[in-house]
DNA sequence: AATGAATGAGCCTTCATTCAT
DNA sequence: GATGAATGAAGGCTCATTCAT
């Protein structure tokens, strides 16, 4: 199956881009990420950012609107560094599928970056603010369809758009659990576990199989011979 | 199958129990869930609660203190409303998976009340603080051991525990999404769509099939003889 | 013709009163008076007047609401220190508008005591706030009703309302500027003048001899035999 | 009587002067004006004269003296306005104090343009700043002047010069009380009034005739004979 | 035991001003 | 000569907290 290939970080945390509107919203995302929107101040924003206190109302105008703004350019930042995936005629839906969850477990789990960005977009998915809609709209809607295109394909279109738009979020949904509430994951499984579902790879194959099983299109999980 | 009871609400916004000190859980229970920590002033909860200013310091010497042990007395309150579901002797385990997505289901979805209680979990689990642990071992680890349990007798001993865990969190996903994401899925499905979304009932079906289809016990999502 | 008791003082700056509302509603008067609402800050408030920074929005809410309430303070005050004169049973008109006209002239000019009361509540009528209304209708308009009175009495009802309160302005007028102008005042007239121009007693009588000449009561001004 | 001729307004609130330190100087005025000192900001000042923010440092290098320079500009383009009457010889001196005072109302009323040079300059008299004595010397004084002659003129000669001065400053209260507490007084009377206070004219012929029968010139103004 | 008065730290924001261009 | 970017000081206000009662 094929891999995924990761956009590069570009903008590690200290990143020293010229532009102090840049580092503005760099910091001001990181924050908002850690801290969340009441609890993150303007004051350690600019400091992080080594700029002004007032350089964010001078950017920016108001707080809200930079959060506003750094949503937006995290996910921009988040979309150009895990693009969509594309495959070439004729690859089979199975492994479209397989990369597609791969994709999506990889832009939410960060694999090795600090993933400010995801929890930032987290936190708006979880509690949406005014820069909910744009996010959906850009960003997740067309990652919606696209799996529910596969899913179609993969069943030969037996089934329904609403029953198909109910796997996608059940994919999505096991997806989203160990991005949401890693943390509480990590108490329920022992150790030696855990590693396993905190990396794309493992859970890439378990989320796939899952599906393609309840779909009848490989064996049940639990028959003996598909066993590794 | 199986109707779930759900407790009794007990605990109206403005219950007159003549304890301040429940009175200020209560109060604070529904401000942080619906503010956040951060963004919920104790002034607000002491009005909301009809006690004085000072009495979150008097009584629970800390804003911080008081939401702890406002997470640990919704979360209590909660178990006593909805237990872990019990069935007689010799009920097939697929019935009893079923009954147990449904009753997670209600817990979460809350079924006509505003479910405060789980919002104020939810955040926490979202993004946990020192009330967590305590959250886990008494509350979810249990559901989820149980959950566990009944994969295993479904399976009848074929998958080791790692994959039993795997399932019943790719299951606790499914349902979590709809309860943290809410808004999200809300703006991806048509609205003719959401209403089944939003109730226990439909969604319990779908995320029971999924499971069973993919551990080979009933025929597959996309067979025509199993479509209603 | 008959003195003007004038109130004790009772306020002066650093008035020692226990009531820490008080002396924020003192402090902010004299701040108020000085510099006007905007260049008057809520910090300087509070430090003349020895109370924290959040004093004023703990005892007013408000920067306005202190300042409306400053406003009215010293207004009722000012009443208080220089009550509308009463007289005995007849009186003659005549006296009773001198005594008027000095009163209006004490209250305004203040004698020997720093008039921010009254500088305060120039402030308002040259600019009026929300505080304006108040101020005209308990404490301007009966001593303009009086005025009008006193002199429908002193033309035995010869002359109509709008005349009367044409003549009422004509007096005030003669009094205000010398309250609201008189630093220009100051600039026109030789410094030998100036003294019989900012004390009360002299003013008062040119005003009244104004008035009544021009009403037939006395000689007009400029015959020889009415000079001193 | 005569009518006074003003002079064309010129300044209308946009005027396209091409020189960026008038249209400063303009703007300021009319901000100046409107909000007092403290509350205008040099940005809106700026805005409003379509310059940079940089421009009021640049061309006058500060706030305060922007200040002084648009009320210096103020006073003169009023002066240029409405200047002194000048009368034929032989022009009974009391048409002249007629004259003189319609005038003065006029300059300070406004008469159907937004007199804000008036509100500014006046404000100036009221809490006088460094602009005010040039104000006082190159503007008010000689109107002074000219009123005080134009009195001894009526009075040939048998008032001395600080009891003309007193009803010099007595006529200009009158006219003066209409323009600065003209918001009180609109409280004070009844609308149909109104009308008649805040138009020069018949208060032109008020102001003049309560002069003129104070001075024994005219007959009493409560004698009948007068009466219209 | 329980409270209302009072506090000080710190927040977001605005403003006049400056500096490199 | 003239400007847009950027700044530091300060403003009003809110908040969790404390203290005398």
């Amino acid at each position: 199956m094929a891999t995924i290939q990761v956009g590069t970080p570009a903008t590690s945390a200290a990143a020293a881009t010229d532009d102090p509107r840049d580092r503005l919203l760099l910091a001001a995302g990181q924050e908002f990420a850690e801290h969340g929107y009441e609890a993150a101040t303007v004051r350690d924003i600019c400091l992080k950012a080594g700029a002004n206190v007032a350089a964010v109302n001078y950017y920016f105008g108001d707080k809200r609107r930079l959060y506003i703004e750094s949503v937006k350019h995290a996910h921009e930042a988040r979309v150009k560094q895990v693009p969509l995936p594309e495959w070439p005629e004729g690859k089979p839906a199975a492994e479209r599928l397989h990369d597609f969850v791969a994709n999506m477990l990889e832009r939410m789990l960060g694999l090795g970056q600090p993933p400010w960005q995801v929890r930032l977009m987290m936190r708006e998915v979880l509690h949406p603010t005014d820069a909910c809609r744009e996010l959906v709209e850009d960003y997740i809607r067309p990652h919606f369809a696209l799996l529910v295109s596969i899913l179609d394909e993969l069943c030969e279109g037996s089934l329904s758009q609403p029953e198909l738009r109910r796997i996608a979020l059940s994919i999505i949904g096991q997806c989203f659990l160990y991005r949401a509430a890693g943390d509480v994951v990590g108490m329920l499984v022992p150790r030696s576990e855990l590693e396993s579902l905190h990396t794309p790879g493992p859970l890439a194959d378990h989320v796939t199989r899952y599906a393609l099983s309840a779909l009848g299109l490989v064996p049940p999980l639990s028959s003996e011979e598909t066993r590794p």
